[in-house]
DNA sequence: ATCCTAACTGACCGGCCAGTCAGTTAGGAG
DNA sequence: CTCCTAACTGACTGGCCGGTCAGTTAGGAT
């Protein structure tokens, strides 16, 4: 701002001497500009974010960033797609570990779950604060579609056909049941990064107590007993 | 467009008999425009939204808008406040029309809740599909609170001490139950706005099914009775 | 030493959109 | 009929931001 407007001069001398600016290979600016903009995202979203306020935060111009992306949508997707895939991977991983049978898989799948909300709290974020965002809604969907799915099929062999409401198809049943786990789990999440010294076995008893016991039972006084889980 | 380039002349009277523009009083005309914002912004969100376009839709011109409205945030607050409103005493009331006790009066609160979503869709799209837009967050944050907090409060006295995890407090896992309830509550509305031909009762017995039984129960062929309530 | 490429930048453009303003006109009061 | 006000509009502005471009320079290869 008030810089060299009639204060002493600056040379170009002392121009190179304040920018120290190093050059880097591609791939690792890549990386720098990567981590700025998980954080950018992060914090503020999409379309509140604008690719100057990256920059800045990569300490890079607006201009260098277009050398390693085609455009704003192509970086957040680029970022969203490595998360999501992260993300599934990681609940599959979990799933498939378990050699038991649905049931303790899907457990199974929920704490794969939780620990990348614990190990990648701003990825996290970047996922869940910007659903319905036009462009970039279809890559949510997609998300929330594949996890969904992801549940039902663990769900689906363990449900009996006793539970179809008649009129509702086994179909149906399954894919609002998923959902609404999933819906619980985000709900959770989100509630958990406000409350980050709570411990994530903690959670994990929680959703068990709400998902699993129920609240019928839940305001009995029954609970989930933690044990009952192999696998860690 | 190409009107009136060199093409017929058209005179003020033609002008004139085009636009049999009736005029109003004021507040016909802001209850038209109301409607037409609850419209747009449903289908497509606050930023995404421009104000031209609810202008277009309620056919008047955004001049016209700034009669009756400060700005475009007040205009979309106003509508997300009057329904947040709406959206509280329906669930409170059908919450008070219970004279039993909790878990009843909770059942009751989720089907008010299931008749909002089912009577204003495009109110419901206008609130849930926009979370996370930054000035307009803290109402959203507000109207979380808020629902979790009366979900929460119908849902303590029928909480058990012996529920407590150790090492976390009862508010937390109180809160805790009640977000995760909302969480689920929210995604199958989500998932039943795609869903329409399916019957609230059905939606409801489904939340039930979920949220009551418990998952564990209901792999075990469990299901919810729709006879155990009353008053509907 | 010099050159050549790839890293990097500042300055600019054009489109979009909230918000403004200088008016025009309908239609009721007198 | 004639005013006068409130309803209403088109045309404009200024700021923001994604995207571009014409360069500048670091630093490795020869």
């Amino acid at each position: 701002m008030a810089v060299n407007v009639h204060g002493p001069k600056i040379t170009p001398r002392d121009r190179i001497r304040r920018k120290p600016k190093r050059r880097m290979p591609a791939a690792k600016r890549r990386e720098l500009i990567i981590d700025a903009a998980i954080d950018a995202f992060a914090e503020g979203g999409y379309h509140e974010t604008s690719l100057e306020e990256v920059a800045v935060r990569a300490e890079v111009s607006k201009a260098l960033i277009y050398e390693h992306f085609p455009s704003k949508l192509d970086l957040f997707q680029e970022l969203l797609e490595t998360y999501v895939e992260e993300l599934q991977n990681g609940v599959m991983a979990a799933v498939m570990a378990t050699t038991e049978g649905g049931e303790t898989r899907l457990l199974a799948g929920v704490e794969g779950f939780l620990e990348f909300v614990e190990d990648r709290r701003d990825a996290w974020r970047m996922l869940i604060r910007h659903r319905a965002t036009d462009d970039v809604n279809d890559t949510f969907e997609k998300l929330y579609g594949e996890m969904a799915g992801m549940i039902g099929a663990l769900m689906a062999p363990e449900m009996p056909a006793s539970v179809l409401p008649e009129g509702a198809s086994f179909e149906d049943v399954v894919d609002a049941m998923s959902r609404q786990l999933l819906g619980a789990l985000t709900a959770i999440a989100n509630w958990w990064d406000e409350h980050r010294d709570i411990p994530r076995d903690q959670v994990l008893a929680m959703v068990m107590e709400f998902a699993w016991v129920g609240m019928e039972r839940a305001a009995a006084g029954e609970r989930w007993k933690p044990d009952q889980v192999e696998g860690h």
